[in-house]
DNA sequence: AAGGGGCACAACCGCCGTAAA
DNA sequence: TTTTACGGCGGTTGTGCCCCT
């Protein structure tokens, strides 16, 4: 007997999210923290299941998401981590940052796979060497897998012991990779950069609202009614009311990321779980990305050699001696 | 200018692991 | 121990946009 699906529910609202939709679980996530998906839609009011909710934030409104324009680098990275670890995007997103698993996955779908293929045609075993799929034993997925849940524990445990070390040993990756959102009571000196993906994802979402406003023939009146939504502040506002579709504009509901009298905001901070345990691994103290970056842009090692050779550069977990920590 | 095809990406679907009752 | 439900993940689909003819 399997499970039901969680949205066979009558009245349940499928399709793209709307503007309102999204401030309104920005709103609400902002002042609850994400989490108790399932306590989102009743609690809010949105017609919408609470797994959609979920993949709304995780996979468009969380802060420190950055969207299309993948860097060379970032392509390098996706390439050969899913060499190594297949279509685990979820584990491959977890040294990207700044990327969701569900975005490397449409770019691997849309772009890696055929530039892939492009050079497989040139060179026929390319491909194959890469792609564990073609790997002729389930024992290296399996070692693959057990690997990489051995590098998940790990972070967590360096999370756990170590949290306060969150900014100090960031590994050695881009400043654009390690764009948590941070508090800035808690670390000014990130404020500027860190503010930019979260400022960015919701003056975007202003944009299309406005967009979406402007298309629609709605009233005036009727736009006020229907955006409206709370400010961290408490205060209800509209952006009818001389807010523009700008980053700027939109610090009012900046996540109280900006104010320092919003203890909500201490939520954000890269100090607990509220985002980096929600979907992005922690990369502190994640010593192997280093290794990792090191042997990807390594041209010599780019060459696969065989699982040994991957298998070895992913037990960086192991210490000296060849026990795992 | 129109429309057909391809592309990009947001969102959904279904399965799995796990925790709680 | 079994059942149920949630959160997470990967695969797939739907839709809007863009470009080419």
């Amino acid at each position: 007997m399997g499970r039901p699906p969680c949205c066979d529910k009558v009245g349940v609202k499928k399709g793209p999210w709307t503007p309102e939709e999204d401030i309104v679980l920005v709103t609400y996530i902002q002042n609850h923290g994400p989490g108790n998906w399932r306590g989102v839609p009743s609690n809010t009011g949105l017609l919408r299941c609470s797994k959609s909710c979920r993949l709304r934030w995780t996979n468009y409104l969380r802060p420190g998401i950055k969207r299309g324009n993948f860097s060379d680098h970032e392509e390098k990275m996706i390439i050969h981590l899913q060499a190594l670890l297949g279509n685990r995007w979820a584990a491959i997103a977890s040294y990207l940052p700044e990327r969701t698993d569900n975005d490397i996955k449409n770019y691997w779908n849309t772009h890696l796979k055929k530039k892939l293929r492009k050079v497989q045609g040139q060179d026929g075993h390319f491909l194959e060497g890469l792609s564990p799929s073609s790997q002729s034993t389930s024992k290296g997925q399996w070692e693959r897998r057990l690997q990489t849940d051995i590098h998940t524990a790990k972070q967590a445990l360096c999370e756990a012991l170590s949290l306060d070390k969150s900014t100090n040993n960031l590994p050695d990756l881009k400043p654009s990779n390690v764009n948590y959102p941070v508090c800035p009571s808690t670390d000014p000196a990130q404020s500027s950069t860190t503010y930019a993906s979260s400022t960015d994802n919701i003056a975007r979402l202003l944009q299309s609202w406005m967009k979406s406003s402007s298309k629609s023939s709605q009233t005036s009146s009727e736009i006020t009614t229907q955006n409206s939504f709370y400010n961290p502040m408490g205060n209800l506002s509209s952006p009818s009311e001389g807010t523009t579709a700008t980053a700027e504009g939109f610090d009012s509901i900046n996540f109280c990321f900006s104010s320092s009298n919003c203890d909500e905001a201490r939520n954000f901070t890269p100090g607990n779980a509220l985002f980096r345990h929600e979907r992005k691994p922690n990369l502190d103290n994640q010593v192997p990305l280093t290794f990792l970056e090191n042997w990807l842009f390594d041209d010599g090692a780019a060459q696969v050699e065989g699982d040994d050779h991957l298998m070895m550069d992913l037990s960086l977990g192991e210490d000296d001696h060849g026990t795992l920590f």
